[in-house]
DNA sequence: CGGTGTGTTGAGGCACATCAAGCCAGGTGG
DNA sequence: CCACCTGGCTTGATGTGCCTCAACACACCG
């Protein structure tokens, strides 16, 4: 039960402590499979170039997408014997392999690792809570607003008018804010109309007015 | 940003391993607060014998309950300097009191203790990331079927036909699950009719048929 | 008794899903 | 070069599940 193939996103500040410098790494290209659920989860993943996406997928073809993990991201810190998710690559990806059990060594006989890993997993289950939230109570204007201003965070050149790509297809953010593709595609149309936000090229956006973005994403009711 | 005041529900084949057999303990009326959002997160909480939710308010006056502790479920794990929610009883409750520094201290001595929690940890993101497929993907019929079978499983007596209390009020089921007290209300009389469960009182339920609960909870398209 | 808080039931509306075209860029082959 | 196909995205029309608003039932309590 105790396991999770969720993306950790370190804190800038204090950057992942653990990974070796060295170690091998991978190249995937488009949609190659990083682990399936079910697989033996023997490693983590370090992105170091690209996009993955973490995902749910149910029998009657529902698909839930629990993550995008970016560079700098780890991937696959999952805890018990298998993977609960899928991770493919949105686009090629490189990435750095971590053995698990190098890590617990490194967490043996440093003991302040595991406390700063502590402190990564509680940023897990903050950021899950805010996803729920966003799930649960959020609009879909809300939720693609939150979204994009998360990406635009993300992204080091966010400043205004500065293109931010967008990997994954209107699919996978579907997937990911539990919206249909026809319902991203017209809230994305939307927030271009309010000239919240620019659409250049299907691969990415451009904020025009952040305020606005993230007064959006605050539910503040800008828009009755 | 690294904190977080989820509960965490040990695993029963393995008991919380710190917590002190001893230690200060804290009885709470009805609605008393443990903590609140935005405090010093100094302590930890096992609770002893009753029921608390956990739950973050909106300036706007949405509620998202994030879970509910009852017996044996340890809350305010979280890592930062503050908790990032409130949490208060929903009925009288007892509770052990463990300080921060006093785990920490710990698990710098026993470093396996340090892995134990991350397992701990990681079993907390895979509950929420549970939980977002739940708000995201489920239908209000899913959702309290899944609510209800969580329940069923962790109260002892859960033997088809043995009521199971529901400490919690219709709206806190409405906000930790993303749906108005009416859609509960009307939800639990429908499951009702289908003779899947039975509604003796007010503050309890009791599984008539375990099979069709399940099966409505796991998406299972029984009922068009 | 009325007052209050909680739960149930009903009528109607709205946001998003569903179904269905159509658009556009890229690729392929004649 | 154009004709044609394909896949991803956009746009429109219609349906529906849940929310909103409203009334009522019931227990508890002064």
């Amino acid at each position: 039960m105790y396991h999770s193939a969720a993306i950790m996103t370190p804190d800038p500040q204090h950057p992942w402590p653990v990974a070796p410098a060295g170690g091998e790494t991978r190249v995937l290209r488009p949609h190659a499979h990083l682990f399936y659920a079910g697989d033996e989860a023997t490693h983590f993943f370090e992105i170091l170039q690209g996009a993955v996406r973490s995902c749910k997928l149910f029998a009657d073809g529902r698909r839930q997408i629990v993550a995008f993990g970016f560079t700098g991201d780890i991937v696959g810190f999952g805890h018990g014997e298998t993977y609960r998710f899928d991770c493919d690559a949105l686009a090629e990806t490189r990435v750095r392999v971590i053995a698990r059990s190098e890590l617990m060594r490194a967490v043996r006989a440093r003991p302040e690792l595991g406390e700063r890993l502590l402190e990564i997993a509680a940023g897990e289950v903050a950021t899950m809570q805010d996803l729920s939230i966003l799930l649960c109570r959020k609009t879909a204007l809300e939720r693609i607003a939150t979204f994009l201003v998360a990406m635009a965070e993300r992204h080091r050149g966010n400043a205004v008018g500065t293109r931010t790509p967008l990997p994954m297809g209107r699919a996978d953010i579907g997937d990911f804010l539990g919206l249909t593709i026809e319902t991203v595609s017209r809230t994305m149309t939307r927030l271009r109309a309010l000239r919240i936000i620019d659409l250049p090229d299907r691969g990415g956006f451009a904020v025009r007015d952040m305020a606005a973005l993230r007064g959006v994403a605050e539910c503040e009711e800008y828009l009755h």
